[in-house]
DNA sequence: ACTATTCCTATTGTATTAGTATGAATATAT
DNA sequence: ATATATTCATACTAATACAATAGGAATAGT
């Protein structure tokens, strides 16, 4: 039950993005760089984070990316959610895969399990984490004045 | 973010034991035929849960397993926990996997998000599963006569 | 002794995830 | 126009983790 790293860049992605909202695109070789993260590998990333309509893309020289609202209207289940399935196990949703859904009793563990999972991402917005992370830097700089 | 076979196997083999709970030992051969799963996968997966204290195991002929505790007394969490790790991202045990864990902000949503995951299986029981798919049955027979 | 079980270790198979390679399309600037 | 810098698209490869099997040793009843 480990989150992949898919959607641990891309949270990171967004972050970066999230960071310097309100000044333009940024590129994702930039973002690349910063994060220490593969750009190639990256561009898969930010390539279903706008198919999910959660940045806009620009092409061509001076193109690059930017968040498609502002951080507080974007969730942390909005990111995961495109980059990876959060439902837990796939026969909450399809019934079939087990046999006997009707009989069995861990289906409404797992229901309630990916519940829990998505009401918690759900109520985390990039603000939030903007907040946290300005926080903690500021402690951070104290500390090693 | 799934939770594997592992686990969900083993938590349909301790459901097996509760559900017959009090009437003495089960041999793995008739629960993997019940359940329709590989013995010799069942076997690794029994193993561990004997080496977490969550069932009991006799050797030679006439021997079996039985829940170690009663029903009310092991969570879910207990069996999953035991068969894979509910944590899930390494940086929030091992801060040193990312660097500098002081600024990332990533790292305190991964903390709730493992808090979630904890809280909502440690709060169901065996016995709760149990009550769950007895009366799930009731509905089911009624239902078919 | 015989049989039926659990126990142990090693190996193989399979699927998923992670990452790379290459080049086309597009926009800007000179 | 041309050069340049970016995103976009698809195909491929590599690495890892997961799932499952194999073969036999240890143990305890009959
Ligand atoms: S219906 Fe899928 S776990 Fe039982
Ligand atoms: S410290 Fe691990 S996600 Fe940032």
């Amino acid at each position: 039950m480990k989150v992949s790293t898919k959607a641990r860049y891309g949270l990171r992605l967004m972050m970066a993005l999230a960071n310097r909202y309100g000044q333009g695109t940024a590129f994702l070789k930039d973002i690349a760089r910063d994060q220490e993260l593969s750009e190639k590998y990256l561009s898969h990333i930010v390539m279903e984070l706008r198919a999910a309509g959660l940045v806009n893309a620009f092409r061509g020289s001076n193109g690059g990316y930017v968040l498609a609202r502002e951080p507080y209207a974007i969730t942390v289940g909005d990111v995961v959610k495109t980059l990876e399935d959060m439902m837990p196990v796939n026969c909450v949703r399809e019934p079939a895969v087990c046999g006997r859904v009707e009989l069995c009793s861990a289906n409404e563990v797992w229901r309630r399990l990916g519940e829990a999972i998505s009401t918690t991402l759900n109520q985390i917005t990039l603000a939030d984490m903007l907040a946290w992370s300005r926080q903690k830097n500021e402690n951070y700089v104290m500390y090693y004045l």
